[in-house]
DNA sequence: GCTGTGACCAGGGTCAACCCTGCTTTTGTT
DNA sequence: AACAAAAGCAGGGTTGACCCTGGTCACAGC
């Protein structure tokens, strides 16, 4: 079964598949439509790109969630643009199994990617070496929007959008003085200690991008 | 021919291209192979990823350039996975067509891709309307940095690394006074006007990165 | 010579942003 | 039950950022 909005890639992975040996049993271009096809007629495994419409916001993983409840002996193969540890981290936590994580452009190998496809049609874990290298980097160097609470973490968005102690209030439906003592929270968890050369808000804001 | 370095979407599109019609005479992963193999068996077309290696920054555009030099009766079909402005007007003004410039996303069917090819190879220049519309719409809305005098625009790089009006004034040899002049410049040509609703600052600086 | 523009700068003013200290309430953990 | 953390907010204070007005100098174009 395949889930993928990209029709070349998808049309051109359903070629890959079948010549390596897979009956592509299905396509589909959301989830949605995704979910409805493998409950009807579960395949050996599903190849599913990370990112679907309508938000293109990893909406596959939460398929994948929901294909792994409905129809828990589904295999479950992401493929993904970009590295995203977390959510490689939720694929080796909250699924038992059965599950592969691979980046699209670091598939060298069309021989091994149906080998790895295999393997998750038969229960075990594929997550794709470079993921595990950030997996460990990761946990060094930890991010520092962790240190900030949900509501830290959303006035800094607010922020990261150019809006104004005000309007950031008005959004959040808080007071000016609330918002004003989370933007100085905020500089101290990002270690925005108060330093002439520095626009401590624009640094708070370039550290939100960049995470 | 066909160049990208994505295995799995080129063998994915060899397969497909093969589908609808069309022989398959090469694959490269790389701007010097593919220029190799152009010159060594002149195709009726090329397809080729717009990002390729090593630096993965449109080195698809200056290959296509130096097949149209070496080989100029081969038409060009790039594809790209994002919009991207300014190598579409290249490819309309530089080359003198038999050029296409599609997005990998946007096309969402089969059998007008393959007939994109052909007219590409038949010597047409075909353009992803995305790309057009996005043309016109910049031809209207200039990019506002334009409108900044050169010394607005170094004044704008160093806010945009989050530092202060002191630290500027300290790194470009001026006064706090002068650089505060240039900072209402500054929002005055980019149209932020004063608003409840803005931090300015922030405003301009996501401006300047998304230049 | 005149005009316009860019670069550079000053005095004086306002205020949003930030900081400090202190408080209450809710929620979760031990 | 006790404690800690998060959420939310206030009074009062400081100040960097911004704004207005005015100025000089160098350079380019007419």
């Amino acid at each position: 079964m395949l889930a993928d909005d990209a029709v070349l890639f998808r049309e051109g992975l359903a070629r890959i598949l079948t010549d390596t040996g897979f009956t592509v049993t299905g396509r589909a271009g959301d989830g949605t439509t995704l979910l409805d096809l493998v409950r009807a007629d579960p395949p050996d495994v599903a190849v599913i790109d990370l990112r679907m419409p309508p938000d293109f916001a990893a909406e596959g993983i939460d398929t994948a969630a929901a294909i792994r409840a409905a129809t828990p002996g589904v295999g479950l193969m992401l493929l993904s643009q970009y590295v995203e540890v977390h959510h490689a981290l939720r694929l080796m936590t909250d699924f038992d199994g059965g599950v592969g994580y691979l980046l699209k452009d670091r598939v060298s190998d069309l021989t091994t990617f149906a080998a790895d496809v295999r393997k998750v049609a038969g229960g075990a874990t594929v997550i794709d070496p470079e993921l595990v290298a950030r997996l460990v980097a990761r946990r060094r160097e930890r991010d520092p929007l962790d240190a900030l609470t949900d509501r830290e973490r959303a006035v800094l968005a607010l922020m990261a959008q150019g809006l104004s102690n005000t309007a950031v209030a008005a959004d959040l439906h808080l007071s000016i003085k609330t918002v004003e003592a989370y933007v100085t929270a905020i500089f101290t968890k990002l270690g925005l200690t108060q330093h002439e050369r520095e626009h401590r808000r624009v640094r708070a804001v370039l550290t939100f991008l960049r995470a």
